[in-house]
RNA sequence: GCACAGGUGGCCGAGCGGUUAAUGGCAGCAGACUGUAAAUCUGCCGCUCCUUGGAGCUACGGAGGUUCGAAUCCUCCCCUGUGCA
């Protein structure tokens, strides 16, 4: 299969300045991915995105299996050609669904029985389907079917449901290996495979999570995810987790840290070893009128931005800072103009992805004390 | 001119004798958002004071009246809509 996943330099923080080698694209490491779960990075369009310079975006197993179904996809040669996205793309599990639509599913060790929040039909997920749908999707990287554990858990609870998502995995790697020849782009790109990440779960309890890494390690995915966090926890056991098992993970694979975060969480984890990371946070917040700037948030729709004819954020060059105001972006805001979302989520996306581009400036050629 | 139907807080619109500073919605103001059931959700939203909790004032077109008590009942006036002249 060759080199994957290639380091370039490492850092004694722990941190890792690396590239990874995937079918549709070589990704520069630390990287956060855009989450675009419907086959679309809500409001912005493929073309804006490239130019933003993001080169993996999310996608998300259950909510395109629902809607327009994974079989029409491969039909049409795969989430990549569906959508028009030429650089890399991973998929999501399902395994958040198992814990966000928690009023709308029931899990037994076989799988998850959910209710379509669309139109409540009953669906029988297990990690085997979810493979199946995420290899019909085509994705470059797949997440194994995991069980998102929620905060608070108790140790009994958590030791459940990671036993649940330890035993997910296994049957998650076998029916992949078994089937990953048929993603829709084999033929396209014979000598790239498409990829399947573990997930580390074990709620807050550190011998759990490093119970977990040890096993999904006997298991070699072709890359380690840290999930199971920024789900309502305070940072710092965030921090704590993240700690714990970063030391743990192969070195020579790519690590994940699942729906993190905010910008200066996601540089801190960048400058610990954390590889790759996502987000719904940056697009979210814009289309409800956060940005995220170098002088800290602003609320777009405050009244005090009336007539504030200054860039969103003055140190930054974007596209929309370059040739938009404060005030213009407001009255987008106010009048629920649909460009609203579309230039707080380009502005919002290009801060991330520039905060993970000096990132990796940094750790590539690291400041002299 | 006559006959109906109406005039309620920035707007629309409930209420039709006391539990009404007055249901709802919109608009407005502020806040939240972390592998997206999210262009969503939460709070505030007559004025003035004091610390939460409250206190006072002003309010349902206008002016009178009935009543212990009126946005709610009666009289007159003003205005709006519809129909008939």
């Amino acid at each position: 299969m060759g080199l994957t996943f290639e380091l370039i330099r490492t850092t004694d923080a722990g941190g890792r300045r690396a590239q990874l080698h995937l079918p549709h694209q070589t990704v520069q490491t630390p990287v956060f991915m855009p989450v675009g779960t419907a086959g679309t990075v809500k409001a912005v369009p493929q073309d804006t995105l490239e130019q933003l310079g993001a080169q993996i975006i999310l996608g998300n197993t259950y909510h395109l299996y629902l809607r327009p179904g994974h079989e029409p996809i491969r039909r049409m040669g795969g989430l990549h050609e569906f959508i028009s996205w030429p650089r890399a793309m991973l998929t999501d599990s399902g395994g958040f669904q198992v814990f966000s639509l928690s009023e709308l599913r029931k899990v037994t060790d076989e799988g998850v029985r959910f209710r379509s929040h669309l139109d409540g039909s009953s669906h029988f997920f297990t990690p085997e389907h979810s493979m199946d749908v995420q290899i019909a999707l085509g994705a470059d990287i797949a997440m194994a079917f995991d069980e998102c554990t929620e905060y608070p858990a108790e140790r009994g609870r958590a030791e459940e449901s990671l036993r649940l998502t330890m035993a997910w995995a296994r049957r998650s790697l076998e029916h992949f290996r078994a089937h990953q020849h048929e993603v829709p782009w084999a033929a396209d790109i014979p000598d790239r495979t498409q990829r399947l990440f573990g997930i580390v779960q074990g709620g807050m309890y550190r011998d759990l999570r490093k119970q977990s890494a040890e096993q999904l390690m006997e298991m070699d995915f072709d890359g380690y995810a840290i999930g199971g966090l920024s789900v309502g926890e305070p940072r710092e056991l965030t921090l704590e987790m993240i700690s714990e098992v970063l030391p743990m993970l192969p070195r020579d694979k790519p690590r994940y840290v699942m729906g993190v975060g905010y910008p200066d969480e996601i540089e801190q984890y960048a400058r610990m070893g954390v590889d790759m990371m996502d987000c719904v946070l940056p697009t979210r917040a814009a289309r409800h009128g956060l940005l995220f700037t170098s002088e800290g948030r602003l609320t777009i729709k405050n009244r005090k931005f009336a007539e504030d004819q200054g860039p969103p954020d003055p140190n930054c060059d974007c596209m929309v800072c370059r040739r938009y105001t404060r005030a213009y972006l407001r009255h987008l805001m106010q009048a629920r103009e649909a460009l609203s979302a579309t230039l707080n989520t380009i502005h919002n996306l290009a801060y991330y992805l520039k905060i993970m581009q000096r990132v990796r400036g940094s750790l590539e050629n690291p400041e002299p004390i």
